[in-house]
DNA sequence: CCAATTCCTACTAAATACCTAGGTTTATTA
DNA sequence: TAATAAACCTAGGTATTTAGTAGGAATTGG
């Protein structure tokens, strides 16, 4: 249904729906930072996104102090801290995990036994820091100035 | 085996073994570079990788045209053109496929409906942008004279 | 001819991605 | 107080991908 293409080859390194969802869902709780609760259904409607799938991301913003969620009727979620506070890079480590292009970078895990003569780690870890700097370089808060901006250039609806 | 730590979150934009045996493939041939051929059973058995698995994945390297190849006896692979030519780049490529983060930046495929209004694609451009400048940085000439010079600093064996 | 090699295709077990489904608990409100 | 609306929890389920195994056909050197 995605690949028309050739047979083969569909492409490695990519970031799932779950860490992208719950970019999307940072920053559509931002925009709406009104101060009162905002329901999964809502964010669900607006993102195009199944409701119950987009109830597992958040529980995992909300277990790692993301989110402040009141329960019953009414009740929601609304960002624990401002805007500013969380980068692209805390949301996707939160929610794909590390993003080390190898094991052997892992925090804890890994160390192959051929890392004082691997050659290639190198090439790696210099991967890692990039997509390290790009993620953590940018903001929700700039995700949410960005779409701002958007708006005013060409104001639609 | 691997995973030991809790459960959960393990780790994606991770590059497959594919890829990385790809690149140690090309080292391998690099820093063998003699003239003559070279035989896939010789690069497993250095590398510690199994035989059939890396046929599968010279093939891929081969047909992309980054190889000589001798058939029946006596007959192997050699690089076709010099180290400096290969970039990290190029042999991910055509062994994981695109590096692109995101599906949305393929060439080809992709081009999702919400283009125009969708923040987080500019972070997952530069993401991208990110990735290639490191990958397109190194090349297997980079990694052999790396090499080298690790046996000057700790020669063993 | 024989042995060594590349080349080609199919298969499999395990993990992962992307959900769906169904229920339990907690709070508001009619 | 009963109904309702929400968060919370856990267990699947299908399709795809990964990381190989396996087995043989085609090609060449000795």
């Amino acid at each position: 249904m995605q690949c028309r293409g050739g047979g083969g080859m569909r492409g490695s390194m990519k970031i799932s729906t779950r860490g992208r969802y719950a970019v999307r869902v940072m920053l559509d709780l931002a925009l709406h930072n009104t101060g009162d609760c905002i329901k999964v259904k809502d964010i669900a409607a607006r993102q195009g996104i199944s409701e119950k799938y987009l109830e597992q991301i958040i529980a995992l913003l909300n277990k790692a102090g993301f989110l402040q969620s009141v329960r019953g009727a009414q009740g929601g979620y609304r960002l624990l801290r401002a805007p500013e506070e969380y980068t692209v890079g805390m949301i996707l480590r939160t929610t794909e995990g590390s993003l080390a292009p190898v094991a052997c970078l892992e925090e804890d895990t890994g160390e192959c036994n051929r890392v004082d003569t691997c050659e290639t780690l190198q090439v790696w870890r210099e991967l890692y820091d990039a997509i390290n700097r790009v993620v953590d370089g940018v903001s929700v808060a700039d995700l949410a100035r960005q779409h701002r901006r958007h708006l005013e250039e060409a104001p639609e609806s």
